[in-house]
DNA sequence: CCCCGATGTGAGTCCGGTCTCAATCGTAAG
DNA sequence: CTTACGATTGAGACCGGACTCACATCGGGG
C-alpha cells in the first residue's frame, strides 16, 4: 500500500530514442509510422518500445494533430432504454471508426447542456451528438455551429435551426396512431406527456419539444379530417413523477367524460400509467386502451401486450454518429439524408369502443 | 458576432495577452486564477478573453498538469438497464466533483475490454472503473494497477485481485432466494444464464465470472444444508439469443421430471425466457415458478407480478465513481468500506409445490 | 537612509508528441 | 570522377497552457 509513493513518470518517445539510440525525430517517425525510417532503425525503435512498454500519450497527440478522436454525446437520460439503445448505436459506430465517446446526460435540463456542451467543447471532442432537452433555447447549439465544429442533433430538432437531425417523422406516426384510434371508435384521447412547462398545455402554446409539438400536431389533423374536435382538455404535461403521473391518469380517467384511451408519451411513464390505470382497478383494453411510444421488450410481455410506436432507436444513433464521423473527416452528407420512420405495433391494448358510446 | 471570420485556430493565452497588452504569462496567471496579479491587470485580461469568447484547451491544460478530470468506464452493455443505472450513478457522482466520464462498450467480449483499456489509459484518463468481463483474464486489470492508476471494479470481482470492488454479495442473497424457492416446495430449480462457456456446466468447472459462480455456491449451499441432491442437469450457461433461450427453457420444461421453476440470471434473458414459458403454454406461477436477478420496473406489471432479487445498481455505480475520485486524489479509501446487499422481492412469481410432488 | 520581504511582471522552459528543414549519405547518371 | 537526386537522419520549432526564475517596485522596520 505504501509502496505507491515511487514515482512513475511514463515512457516517452525521448526515452524509446536513448534506448534505440536514435534521435527523438526518428523515433517518433518509426512509432507514428511516417516519414522515411530505415529497416534498420525501426526494428530497434519497436523493439526499444516493446522493451519499455511504450505508449503514446494521446493528450499530446491530439494536441498538435488537432484531432481527439472523441466525439461527445449528450443525451437527456441514459437510464431511459431509448437513450440507452441509441448510445449502443453511436458507441458501436464509433468504435468502429476508431473514435471514443464521452457521454454527458443532462436530466433534460438546459443549463446543463448548456454546460455539458461547453466541457466537451473545452475537451476538444471533434464532434458533437446532441439530444436537445430544448427546441426553444438554442443559442448554445448555435454557437457550436458557428464556431465550424460537427455537430448532429439526435432524435428532437432544434427550432429553425438548419442542423442535421436523425429523428423520425412524429408528425406522421402521431396522425397514424390517432387515425388507428379513431377508427377503433375512441373520440375522447387523452395524451400524457413528461414535458415540463410552466402553465398547463393550451392549444397552440408554444412547447419547448419539437417531438411533442409534432406529435400534437399529428393527432389534432388526424381529429380535424374526420370532422370531429380535437380533446384539448386530455393533453396533460408535466408528468414528472410516479406521484404526479398517478394523479393526471385518474385526472383523466375518473371524470365525467373520461378519457377512453391513453397516449404515453414515452417508456418510462408508460410504466407508472399502466400501473396507476390497473390500480384504479381498469382493465386494458376493456375499460380503457392504451398506447404507447417506444418500444420496449417488455411491452410483449404484459397482458395484454401493449400496442406500441416502434422507433428505430438504435439505427438514429448509428446514423447520427456515421453521419458525424463523415463531417468530422469532410466528407459531404450523405444524399439522400437517412429517413426514419416509426411504425405502429399493434398488440392487444387498443379495444374496439361501441359504437354506441362513440356517437355520444 | 460580427468577428466571426472563418479562422480556424482558436483563440489562445497568446492572444489574450496581445489583446489585453500584458505578457503571456499575466495572461495565463489572470485566467487560471493562480499566482499574483494586479487587480487593474485581471480586469484587463478577463474583459479581453470575454471579448475575444477565450476558453481554454482542455488537452493543453490536462498534458502538463497531468489530470485529465476524466474517468474512464468499461461495461458490458449500456443498453442492459442495469448498466444503464449504474452508469448514471457514475455520472451524475463524476460530475458533481468535476469529472467528465468515457464510456465504452464491451459487449462482454475480453479481447475488446482489454483494447478499451488500453486506449483509455493512453487518453490518460485520470482513473477507471471496470465491469470486468472475465473473472479469470484478468492480466490487463493487473497491468492497470501495476501502473499504478486508480481502478475501482463493478458489479464483479476479478480474480484473487486486491483491487476495490464494488458489488453485492451474491452468495448470501443466492443462497436466501433459493431457501425462498426449496422452502415453497421447489426441488427442481433451473438456473439460466446467459454466461459463455466451451463446454456445458459440470459441477466445480471453473466459471469466467464470479458472480456466477457465487451464486451457483449459494444455490448448492442451500440444498445442501437441506440435505438435499443440487440439480447440475438444470444449470443452464450460454443462453445468449432469443433463439437459444428458448430452445433451453424448453429444454427444462418439457421433459421428464422437469424443472418447477426458473431462476434468470439477469433482466435481458429474463424477457425471453417469460414469454419462452408461455409459448409453451405454461402459466406463472401455477406451473411454473420464477424468479430473477434485477428488479427492473416492468417486473411489476407482468401478471402475476414478478419476484426478483433487486441489486443497489445506483448506489453501487455512484460509490464506484466515489471510491475512483477519492483515490485519484490521493485519499485514503472509505472505512469501512460500503457494503450493498441485494434483497429479494417476493411477489407474484413463486408460488407453493404441492406436497406430493415435493416429495416425489 | 538602507535593507527586507511581499507583490507584480515578463522571459522562457516544460509537458509529449508532430512536423519542418537542412544536413548527410549512398549511388546511379553524365 | 563529378553531379544530382532520393532516402535517412538530427536539431529544433511548434501546439496551448502551467509554472519557474530573475528582475522590478513599493512600503515598512531598523
Amino acid at each position: 500500500m505504501s509502496s505507491n509513493g515511487s514515482r512513475r513518470r511514463d515512457v516517452t518517445v525521448a526515452d524509446v530514442a536513448k534506448a534505440a539510440q536514435v534521435s527523438k525525430a526518428q523515433a517518433a517517425r518509426a512509432l507514428g509510422n511516417y516519414g522515411a525510417v530505415s529497416e534498420e532503425v525501426r526494428e530497434r525503435v519497436l523493439a526499444a518500445a516493446e522493451e519499455l512498454s511504450y505508449r503514446p500519450n494521446e493528450l499530446a497527440r491530439s494536441m498538435n494533430t488537432g484531432k481527439s478522436h472523441t466525439i461527445g454525446v449528450v443525451v437527456g437520460d441514459i437510464e431511459n432504454p431509448h437513450f440507452g439503445l441509441a448510445t449502443r448505436g453511436i458507441t458501436d459506430t464509433a468504435k468502429k471508426s476508431g473514435f471514443n465517446v464521452i457521454l454527458v446526460n443532462t436530466d433534460e435540463d438546459t443549463a446543463a447542456e448548456i454546460d455539458a456542451v461547453r466541457v466537451l467543447l473545452d475537451k476538444r471532442v471533434d464532434g458533437l451528438i446532441v439530444a436537445p432537452a430544448s427546441s426553444v433555447e438554442t443559442q448554445h447549439l448555435q454557437r457550436v455551429q458557428d464556431s465550424g465544429r460537427p455537430m448532429v442533433l439526435l432524435d428532437r430538432k432544434a427550432g429553425q435551426m438548419d442542423i442535421e437531425t436523425m429523428a423520425v417523422n412524429m408528425a406522421d406516426i402521431s396522425y397514424e396512431s390517432t387515425r388507428h384510434l379513431l377508427q377503433a371508435g375512441h373520440r375522447r384521447i387523452a395524451f400524457i406527456s413528461t414535458l415540463t412547462t410552466e402553465s398547463p398545455y393550451r392549444p397552440g402554446m408554444l412547447l419547448d419539444s419539437s417531438q411533442i409539438a409534432d406529435r400534437l400536431d399529428g393527432m389534432q389533423q388526424a381529429f380535424q379530417e374526420q370532422g370531429l374536435p380535437f380533446p384539448e382538455d386530455l393533453v396533460r404535461l408535466n408528468a414528472c413523477d410516479a406521484e404526479s403521473i398517478r394523479r393526471i391518469t385518474r385526472d383523466v380517467l375518473r371524470v365525467p367524460n373520461p378519457a377512453t384511451a391513453v397516449v404515453a408519451s414515452d417508456g418510462l411513464i408508460a410504466l407508472s400509467i399502466v400501473e396507476a390505470i390497473q390500480d384504479l382497478g381498469l382493465a386494458i383494453p376493456a375499460d380503457v386502451s392504451f398506447l404507447m411510444y417506444d418500444d420496449f421488450a417488455w411491452t410483449r410481455l404484459t397482458t395484454p401486450p401493449l400496442t406500441v410506436i416502434a422507433q428505430p432507436v438504435y439505427n438514429m444513433g448509428a446514423a447520427a454518429a456515421k453521419a458525424l464521423i463523415r463531417k468530422i473527416e469532410g466528407l459531404p452528407p450523405l444524399t439522400p439524408a437517412p429517413k426514419f420512420t416509426a411504425t405502429l405495433v399493434r398488440r392487444g391494448s387498443v379495444g374496439t369502443l361501441r359504437t354506441a358510446e362513440a356517437h355520444s
